[in-house]
DNA sequence: GGTTCTAAGATTGTAGACAATATCGCGGCT
DNA sequence: AGCCGCGATATTGTCTACAATCTTAGAACC
């Protein structure tokens, strides 16, 4: 079961890149060391030797080679000439950097879907809003985190801008295992919550600039997050 | 001569990949590959078969194979699977919508850039701008082309950010055929270097803000101009 | 005449073997 | 004892052959 549920979030993650089910055994190996990666099963840094993974996943090392091939595409995979391929490691310094880049890509796509905002987009939003608010109270911080995904997953797809989004799926992939670190620290969801609600808050007003500016505002707040826990780990 | 130019470019533009000069089959085949589609030597569209560049490079078609996927990482070929690969072409609009997701991370760059400024660095920002209004107002285009790419490089190398590097190296290689449109128009050039002058006058003054504002006006005017070209050329 | 089935051709996907390269440990030398 | 070179091993890079898949052309049929 959790199992499922970690493919399905990767699924949601990546969609560009085929669909899971079926298409041979190319894509089924490549999903299946990405979602090996992205749960952890592969530590950071490890070396991923094709003729294991060949034999793990009872494919040809050519077969193997492509996924290897197509993850580093994605940069979960960092691959040496000569040397092979590991799990490419983000660091906390990586992590922020990302988050940065984030917040020029994810504001423009927050206020395009400002910008063309429909009746029915709206009321899902104000939906997903509650929601959110609700699960918090509750103290419920998987769904928080779950409808937080999902809020992030709406306004990539409402942009219909397939460049940011393809953009921001690949830093996504990269830094699930940071974002795993904050989610699960209630003081954390209580600002965040309120950060997600004035997002949408701005989207529903249907105001681009002010969305982009309420994105922003969220995202250096999880950068000064992530800062703090970063460091409060290093000198424990 | 023209060769060279183009050769240079694309170094320029995608450092990370590896030296092209050796490092064996792969690289060699891979750096062929990606010149001959940056320079317009495969158009659009054009399908890439596997057994033909394999003879054309004399390589072996694993190596081609291997080439072709890491080209699709950096988003210059698209794979159908099981259907071949083709150079993929970039539209106005996706054009446009790279420019628009380099707003945010090219302005990012730039604000970095302003912020840890030294002085030598300012010295070289200073020269660049004198250069640029003198090869304007020259007429040579070509040179001014040559320092525009040169700021571009210069913003994102000393903005010492990995990851909006990674991403604006990937976004640029893309849409290296758009840029050439706009760069052989003199008028355009006229309106462009003040913009360009612009960005240095805020990183010179260390306004990381103001630095992000400029950019974003120069690339809003890109956009515009684009979208000008594109109206024309459709009404000829 | 048009449509659909079929078979041949072209092209990619997969597999296994071999070559090239890097890594590591051991023995000899200083 | 420490360092350097050398050989053994592990791993990736490359090649060739074969299988699977898609595309296209032609013939049979309605």
């Amino acid at each position: 079961m959790a199992a499922a549920a970690a493919n399905e979030a990767t699924a949601a993650a990546l969609p560009a890149v085929g669909a899971s089910s079926e298409g041979g055994a190319q894509a089924r190996v490549t999903d299946q060391i990405r979602d090996a990666i992205v749960r952890g099963e592969y530590a950071p840094n490890q070396r991923l030797i094709e003729a294991d993974l060949s034999a793990a996943f009872s494919a040809s090392r050519a077969t193997v080679r492509t996924a290897l091939l197509e993850l580093a595409g994605e940069g979960l995979v960092e691959r040496l000439p000569n040397k092979g391929s590991r799990v490419r490691a983000i660091s906390v310094d990586e992590a922020i950097e990302i988050l940065e880049v984030r917040i020029g890509v994810e504001g423009l796509c927050a206020a395009k879907v400002a910008e063309h905002l429909t009746d029915e987009q709206a009321a899902e939003f104000s939906r997903l809003r509650a929601d959110m608010v609700a699960s918090v109270e509750e103290g419920d911080l998987v769904e928080y985190s779950r409808l937080n995904r999902a809020l992030d997953v709406w306004v990539r797809e409402l942009s219909h801008h397939a460049t940011a989004s393809d953009v921001l799926a690949r830093l996504h992939a990269q830094s699930v295992r940071h974002q795993f670190r904050l989610s699960s620290r209630p003081a954390r969801a209580k600002v965040s919550v309120l950060e997600h609600a004035a997002i949408i808050d701005a989207i529903l007003a249907r105001d681009p600039e002010g969305a982009e500016r309420a994105v922003r505002a969220h995202l250096l707040s999880v950068i000064e997050a992530l800062r703090e826990v970063a460091a409060r780990e290093a000198t424990a």
